[in-house]
DNA sequence: AAATAAAAATACCGATCGGTATAATAACTT
DNA sequence: AAGTTATTATACCGATCGGTATTTTTATTT
């Protein structure tokens, strides 16, 4: 394990991050390698010194997308401790997702699923297992929540992490292509109610 | 108006026909013009005979392919002759998407939502419009069961229009992407049970 | 500091991109 | 059926596409 990053470590690692707004935002058809060294300042050379192709660095630069977004929800997680509170992070910060910087390119799993699923097999394959990872994520909290007795017993964790996506990414779709917020402030009030209906009432 | 349509109107037709499921499946900047002469069986000279440019036919493609799925809904819908029956036609109709031959390349208005707000003004705006259209339906549909006490008169017809929308949105882009219709079945059977709840109570 | 290894820049490749004159052909009009 | 118009095919345009061999520069090791 390296102390200090190798300078092809440290450029990879610098292309990634440059590229993967580009990528979020033109798509993978709609991103050309000259996008890349635009947005680098670095040669061709120097790209394909460090990636094998095109594809190895939207892959990359997918990851990278995806990666930040459940960082950012993490931190804003873990600073509830009970899990109705937890899971109505997602609607507290999806509901100001067109003012969220990095995602002002819009949601890379919605985006990569949208074009990759019957164009790209290896990026439509990293939606898809992000996807599973995201919905694993919130059958476990939900799981927890129940085994802690701060959810109702009778919640399906599988039917709730289903709907809670689908409403997050529907809403996102349609606030990002009309530019308002209006129906992401309705979904997100409708997803908080069925959140907060999960909690377990005093009696039992 | 033309009895007979002319030669270009009919080409004009041909056109996009053959390409709109092309520009659905791979998106705008994918679809290139060799695929359209491919999917034709005809020339550039010809498709640039009766289209200004690449953008015309995927514009032109966009209304076909929303015009299609629009229609295919409004025809089922008018078999049911109360609120209730027809709101219900959606998640019916959505559950067996993955399998509906003209929508194996996916939602147009999901697909072209995506990847037009960042990079094609002008296809944003008819994914803007398409969305608003169909939202202001549904609006009408709530509106009407509640004006023949069919539907629940709390009822708020935008929130239900978005919450409905977001659903069908949400899911399909995840059946899309694992290619499993699970995640489609389970949002279909929530949002049946949400508009089954709609319903006026016998007394009032 | 010199030698060596690694990384980045340059210059180039054939293929394909969207688009356009122009010529050939087919459709309409009289 | 002949003449005219509209439509389609051919052949080509410069630009850009993704990618690569080679040289120059920069890191790293000794």
């Amino acid at each position: 394990m390296p102390e200090i990053l190798s300078k092809s470590e440290r450029t990879r690692q610098f292309i990634i991050e440059k590229t993967a707004p580009i990528f979020n935002a033109k798509g993978y058809a709609g991103t050309s390698m000259s996008d890349l060294t635009e947005a680098t300042g670095l040669t061709k050379g120097s790209i394909y010194g460090n990636f094998e192709n095109k594809d190895e660095v939207a892959l990359a630069a997918f990851d990278y997308n995806f990666g930040r977004i459940t960082d950012y929800m993490k931190e804003r997680i873990k600073a509830s401790d009970n899990a109705i509170d937890r899971l109505l992070t997602y609607p507290n910060v999806y509901r100001n997702f067109l003012k969220i910087p990095f995602l002002k390119t819009g949601c890379p799993l919605l985006n990569t699923a949208a074009e990759a699923d019957d164009t790209h097999p290896q990026l439509k394959k990293k939606a898809a297992a992000a996807l599973t990872f995201w919905r694993t994520s919130l059958e476990n909290q939900v799981k927890r929540g129940i085994a802690r007795n701060e959810i109702k017993s009778g919640t399906d964790p599988y039917q709730f992490a289903v709907i809670l996506m689908s409403l997050l990414e529907g809403a996102v779709l349609q606030a990002k292509v009309t530019g308002k917020s209006a129906e992401l402030q309705v979904a997100m009030d409708f997803l908080a109610d069925l959140i907060r209906n999960l909690k377990t009432t005093g009696d039992n």
